[in-house]
DNA sequence: GAAAATCCGGAACACGTTTTCCTGGACGAA
DNA sequence: TTCGTCCAGGAAAACGTGTTCCGGATTTTC
């Protein structure tokens, strides 16, 4: 009875089992064209009998659209580049597209061939993600690009990034409600977009209550716990400490500690990142900034749907961050 | 002169551009057929000339192919899949193959959801990983799977697994070679598989040397923290304590620090995962044992490759962990 | 110089679907 | 009865590539 082997069945068969054509069946099965609601169902009771499944690269063909997009991601080991890929991935399944993955390596050659292989396959769009902040060279492809957390540097392209001035004026505001009066601010390399964004946010918040001068050092618990020794000789009575990440602040609250001084009633610390492996570790929990990358993704992802739908929006669409409030900026 | 608008250029542009047919420019782009080497050439030219990128629909459509791999993990935010998606990517993209990602976050209707669209995309192959060790319902699709990480129930399908016994003692004769003699294990909870197998293991390659019980609880600093005050009341002459993951490890390296024991002087520790912003910032920093996920995901797609090319492979496959030594268990 | 072997390239088809166009029939209205 | 309208469904083209077969052209061989 099986007309061939058990080749997966093509909506012929079940044409064939329906006794209608195949342009019927299709008719039938995307509920388009002028069909009798028996025959409808007809096909539809075929097709399942058959357990057919549309075979997309055909339907691809004939639509012009793959039904799928392309992530360029310079590193996804990062901590960064994981969350949006996942809240990216979230919606575009949704929309029934697929993601594919293409992890660079930060290695222009890599990038290049996977540039290639996407534009071979006729992605129907591309997002472009890297792990910092700094704006990176847009890429050249003849089909939709939209960027997210690197932002392209031709504003006329189409990015979606964090509002990281927002983020950290946003904490130094609440430790200024809490009355805190003497603030100081720990972050990484000066050389890092963040960093510096971070720290002038920072200090154009906190005005008076800023003292001394952003201590720029690394992303690390080690350069945490150090920056507290020399901020402690420069500055003996600061009551708060701004990190420029979860990590510095996690290395800050450790060494205050070990140094007897109490988080937060001698001095409040907030972290950046809202990692929480770092931010619930912490002794004691910290109040942190939520860049919100999972949504970020999801926005990234909507807005190349919309592009790809052929309403471009073009320019940097900065997303807002969110403060999660824990233990280590208790009100006193 | 253009033909129509700027449309993207196909095989057919190409040949015409070229002055042969389709067929002719296909051959010579593919290194087939008998054609002379001058015709070649004109071709690649005109191909170049054009920026002419082959349409892998047309390519998978004729094929029978689609040079695409589905990836189904159940919880990629977990750190374990990570590696392991890397890995196969890095393998796949290699062979030319793309890599769809679908995060089913643990929800059976995601998954049904995310197969039913592989199947339609004529994917050519899935690997199906997880977050814990536990072996998992196999799926039920006519495409070649592999299990990574997780195996399946089924013993005759093709799994790629860490081998955990094997890695716990290795730690633990690490130990012994560097003569401790009284080791004790702290790790997670006693329905994890993982936590089990590792236990067993410890106290298989320790033997007398081994001192009261595994303690299980959950993967976490904190217990690792509340581990130590557990152990030293009831062994206060142990001086090794294997753990089953880095959290726990660096919970008791701190507890062990704040109670004046010097690590790995007073007692050695060893951690398990080589998480490395937890083995790194650890004080001091972790030896542990390392599951080279990556390389499982590598294998995984290698293995995956054979059983599309038609050679399976059934059974499981397990791969060695390598152990990473580090200062919290230096030679004394 | 003719037959055979070799080389080159084109035409046609296959892949699976969607879509456009078209036909045959049913039905209603004049 | 006849014409027009509408509906259900079929035939064919289109998408872009790879492959198979075949004929014409060129070279080789006797």
């Amino acid at each position: 009875m099986a007309s061939r082997s058990t080749r997966t069945p093509g909506i012929k068969d079940v044409a064939a089992l329906a006794g209608v054509s195949a342009s019927t069946a299709s008719k039938a099965l995307n509920d388009t064209g002028q069909l009798r609601a028996e025959t409808r169902e007809r096909v539809r009771r075929a097709a399942e009998q058959l357990g057919f499944t549309p075979d997309s690269r055909g339907r691809a063909l004939a639509s012009g659209r793959s039904f799928t997009v392309g992530l360029i991601t310079t590193d996804s080991s990062g901590r960064f580049s994981i969350p949006i890929m996942l809240g990216a991935e979230d919606a575009l399944s949704a929309g029934k597209m697929a993601l594919v993955l293409c992890d660079t390596r930060d290695d222009p050659l890599r990038e290049q061939h996977y540039l290639k292989s996407l534009v071979s396959r006729r992605v129907d769009g591309i997002i472009v993600t890297g792990r910092r902040t700094e704006a990176r060279e847009p890429i050249d492809v003849p089909i939709p690009v939209v960027y997210a957390f690197s932002p392209s540097t031709d504003p006329d392209d189409t990015s979606v990034i964090v509002d990281d001035h927002g983020g950290a004026a946003s904490a130094t505001r609440h430790l200024l409600s809490l009355g805190r009066e003497q603030i100081a601010h720990v972050t990484g390399p000066e050389s890092h977009l963040s960093a510096g964004i971070r720290a002038a946010a920072t200090m154009g918040a906190a005005r008076d209550a800023f003292v001394g001068q952003p201590l720029y050092g690394e992303w690390s618990e080690r350069w945490g716990r150090h920056a507290v020794d020399v901020l402690l000789r420069a500055q003996p009575t600061v009551d708060a400490i701004t990190c420029g990440s979860d990590q510095i602040a996690r290395g800050v609250c450790d060494r205050l500690r070990e140094l007897g001084r109490s988080v937060p009633y001698d001095i409040a610390v907030t972290g950046y990142d809202n990692w929480s492996v770092m931010a619930l570790a912490s002794r004691p929990p910290l109040t942190t900034v939520d860049m919100e990358l999972e949504e970020l993704g999801r926005r990234t992802a909507n807005l190349l749907l919309d592009v790809i739908a052929g309403s471009p929006r073009r320019g940097q669409l900065i997303l807002p961050t969110r403060l999660i409030t824990r233990e280590s900026t208790l009100g006193t």
